[in-house]
DNA sequence: ATCGCTGCAAATACTTTGCAATGGG
DNA sequence: CCCATTGCAAAGTATTTGCAGCGAT
């Protein structure tokens, strides 16, 4: 574990404490592991790592900690979802169509969108997302 | 229906054909459902229309649609896809997070974000998707 | 000591599959 | 007539839920 890691874990630890939620030792692996994978770990990958916590406490903590937007939901996996951390810095993601591994990258924020959408549409806009589909290096090659 | 609707048909059925895809009531109504209903249809929405056609049957042919490209998956819905169709103009998606609904937009092409994602990443890029996510006008007032 | 959380097993939801019967080309 | 396709039922996969017992506060 690296000190950056750490961090993050220690920030949330109040966070959680002030909702009047319980610190026990499975939120505390679970969101270590989502935090020393640095992906966008499936549950399964995360039960995979945790294979002694069982899968219902994973899928349980990881719906928590949607609502509490410690975490994000990717759904473009193939009918699984994946997760990331939500307090990242801003970024987008590329997918592989073959392997269906997902990449950050970095692109300069498009809010005007969400300026442009609100004017269409009429809704009151919270945030968006990009997904760029593509083939992977290691899955062009076979 | 209408001429533009029936225009869509008729284009599909020769492009089954040639294909060697049989051109079967069951293919010609779904296709019928899914390009009348104009939104984003689950297929459990395209099942209510078409009851008396078997559920196995309508995901065997949606799963035939996007291999095709006929069809687009849009992930986002609570654990089950919309469609839609694949031969649009380009515009991008606005979902409601409270009732899920899912409305079209334009905004200008953004193309220029694959040629990012790509010296970035050294994917393959095949096509981008973008989603705005907010309150619908009807979910603001409740 | 309380009551929120865990872990199991069962239930649910969505999708795919095996196979006999059907019907489109 | 042949074989792709349909429809059913069963299986598969992902997720949620009920509840007894545990353990964080």
């Amino acid at each position: 574990m690296f000190i950056v890691e750490d961090e993050k874990i220690i920030e949330l630890i109040p966070f959680l404490k002030e909702r009047g939620l319980r610190i026990t030792p499975q939120r505390i692996l679970i969101l270590q592991t989502i935090i020393s994978i640095k992906g966008h770990p499936t549950v399964e990958d995360i039960h995979q790592k945790l294979p002694y916590i069982s899968l219902a406490t994973i899928y349980n903590n990881v719906k928590l900690f949607l609502s509490l937007h410690i975490l994000k939901e990717l759904p473009y996996g193939n009918g699984l979802s994946k997760y990331e951390l939500a307090n990242q810095p801003e970024h987008y993601h590329i997918l592989c169509e073959s392997c269906g591994e997902i990449i950050d990258f970095n692109y300069p924020n498009l809010k005007e969108i969400e300026h442009v959408a609100c004017k269409l549409t009429s809704f009151k806009i919270h945030t968006h997302q990009m997904e760029v589909y593509g083939l992977c290096p290691t899955c062009q090659i076979q």
